[in-house]
DNA sequence: GTCTATACGTTGATAGAC
DNA sequence: GTCTATCAACGTATAGAC
């Protein structure tokens, strides 16, 4: 059995987490203050660096976080071996990300644009490794004639922007609705759209 | 002829305007210090207060200009009636956008990501009013079976994601990339690539 | 129009009682 | 582990001499 001091902290580091992760989205970075991150998991500032010592390890817990969810998601790229249902899955993985992670999406958006100080060193390494076998399987599908012959990394990089903009640019996007969020209806007609424009650019029919 | 100080204030708001796009979109509104936009645009913080009263103000000076700009980009849409010259120009306009204004393009989506405090009025009228006429002239292109029966609004936040996303993921595509920024020919490369993927996703071929 | 010095608010972080 | 009080650093904005 744990004991109890365990978890009282996992519980409270959780909780600042998740409110860490929903005010840097919403403020940035420098725009997060801990006191606004404290007030959202409901406790007192002291108490936010009693359990992260610094807003800046803070962050880069949240960024770590996202890094493991980025991946998992990832996974689901080789789960199939037909272009068309690997495609599909990958991207409506991606759209669900985007649809049910909204803040994990803007917080990654955010460090990238900045300069990516944090995640470099997982791009590097994680994500470079991830894409360029990645990019060996769409070349693969392209010889074998199953999908046009495409760029894989521009292929990707669509896949990606695509996906994110649901969530990182989800403002625009309400307000372009008629200022109405999208319902879960809505949302899963969306992915359906995009599932069809990204498999046709690919010269997969629907 | 102009009076002297007027040449010397247009020069200045000119300098000062450029640094600070340039400031914001790095380091985010919070992040970016008048200080550092001063000493970008080569004067006394003191000079950048003379010329822009606050902050905020500069904020949304420079961010007006980007509207501007952003519609000027738009207009090619409507310069040909034939779908895939028409598709072709505005994709390229905004990739080279993208090239050659990557920190308006960050600045913007620093803007949306955070809620679209300032630019949410020009969301709501003009941007809305240019997406629906151009969502009618999709519309009327699959009804003329020219191409596929598309999402218009889907479509218009594909080349929209994608197009941006060359400016506001810069380094994360930079490490992808082997760690060396794309050179200019690199970058025609993928402007063709995007627009190919783009042309097929509505079904066009090139 | 330029610039140094400075006032004043905000915020990250800690001390120290409970 | 919790919380109030507090401080030092930073950053916006201005005063006032040139």
């Amino acid at each position: 059995m744990k004991p109890q001091k365990e978890i009282i902290r996992e519980a409270n580091e959780e909780k600042i987490l998740q409110a860490a992760e929903m005010v840097f989205a919403n403020y940035g970075f420098k725009g997060a203050t801990t006191e606004k991150i404290a007030n959202e998991a409901g406790l007192p500032k002291a108490n936010l660096h009693y359990y992260f010592k610094t807003k800046s390890l803070l962050y880069r817990t949240v960024l770590e976080k996202i890094l493991e969810e980025w991946m998992q998601a990832a996974l689901v790229f080789d789960k199939y071996s037909e272009p068309s249902i690997a495609i599909t899955h990958y991207v409506k993985s991606k759209m669900e990300f985007s649809r049910n992670r909204p803040f994990a999406s803007k917080v990654w958006a955010n460090e990238v644009i900045h300069g990516a100080g944090v995640v470099s060193e997982f791009l590097e390494t994680t994500l470079t490794n991830w894409l360029n076998d990645r990019i060996e399987v769409i070349n693969k599908w392209s010889k074998q004639r199953l999908i046009n012959n495409v760029d894989p990394q521009a292929f990707f990089f669509m896949v990606w922007a695509m996906t994110q903009h649901y969530a990182d640019f989800e403002k625009q996007i309400q307000i372009l609705n008629k200022g109405k969020p999208y319902s879960d209806k809505d949302f899963d007609k969306k992915k359906e759209q995009v599932t069809a424009l990204v498999l046709a650019s690919v010269g997969l029919n629907t």
